[in-house]
DNA sequence: CGAACGCATAAGGAATGACTTATATATAGG
DNA sequence: CCTATATATAAGTCATTCCTTATGCGTTCG
């Protein structure tokens, strides 16, 4: 039951906040760093935990270190989400309409 | 950013299966705490984080405390999965076709 | 070559987490 | 009433997390 590092990668703000700054593709260290009020070192070893957890990769090139998301990485997450809902249907449609309209908007969007 | 909280609440595998056992419905602390090999009040710990989170409410009848689960705690995790999906469209379709698949299967079964 | 840069690792400390045992509180039942 | 049951809280311990500063290591460049 090791799904639970993803768990623990995302339950930090910061780690979040990298993985939506690497949705429009991949960023160098210094990059990422210039965005938040931690240490250099901090902000690797966010990224050490990202990368533990399957969340990002790396891509060194000369004296950088450029990082990625990894889809993948997020089928944990993913599958407790299946898993859950499909657990919790009735209760979940009642008190959760709109959420399930936007992710069919989103799982539609992606269909194209 | 206390989305954090129910990230947290998540990352424990005990939490996780607890929420499993509450899809069919309420259980008393007792009950929940017959499946696992942890202490009684380590079991009542990990409920009040669970509750903490919002993501199981609490009833009282006489000497039992019955839980059940609170789809509504699971907002953050939900918008944080919609965003994640919305932002790494292209990537995530090319690399989780299966997913994406029974991610819209179930959503497909909660409109009926 | 030597200094500056980009990043990772080491080491240490404060805060938090996850358990334990012991105990308190309330209710139920003989 | 008195005891047992169901649960929560208290208190203590050990592990883990998250930060810091200091340093190491490879790369670029003057």
């Amino acid at each position: 039951m090791d799904d639970s590092e993803v768990f623990r990668a995302l339950a930090h703000p910061t780690r979040r906040a990298v993985l939506t700054l690497l949705a429009d593709g991949e960023k160098t260290v210094s990059q990422l760093h210039a965005g938040f009020d931690i240490s250099q070192p901090a902000m690797s070893q966010h990224l050490a935990a990202l990368r533990a957890a399957g969340l990002v990769a790396e891509r060194r090139e000369g004296r950088n270190a450029y990082y990625r998301a990894e889809p993948a990485g997020m089928a944990p997450l993913m599958q407790f989400v299946e898993q859950y809902l499909e657990q919790h249907v009735e209760r979940y449609r009642e008190h959760w309409p709109k959420q399930l309209t936007r992710l069919k908007g989103v799982l539609a969007r992606m269909d194209q």
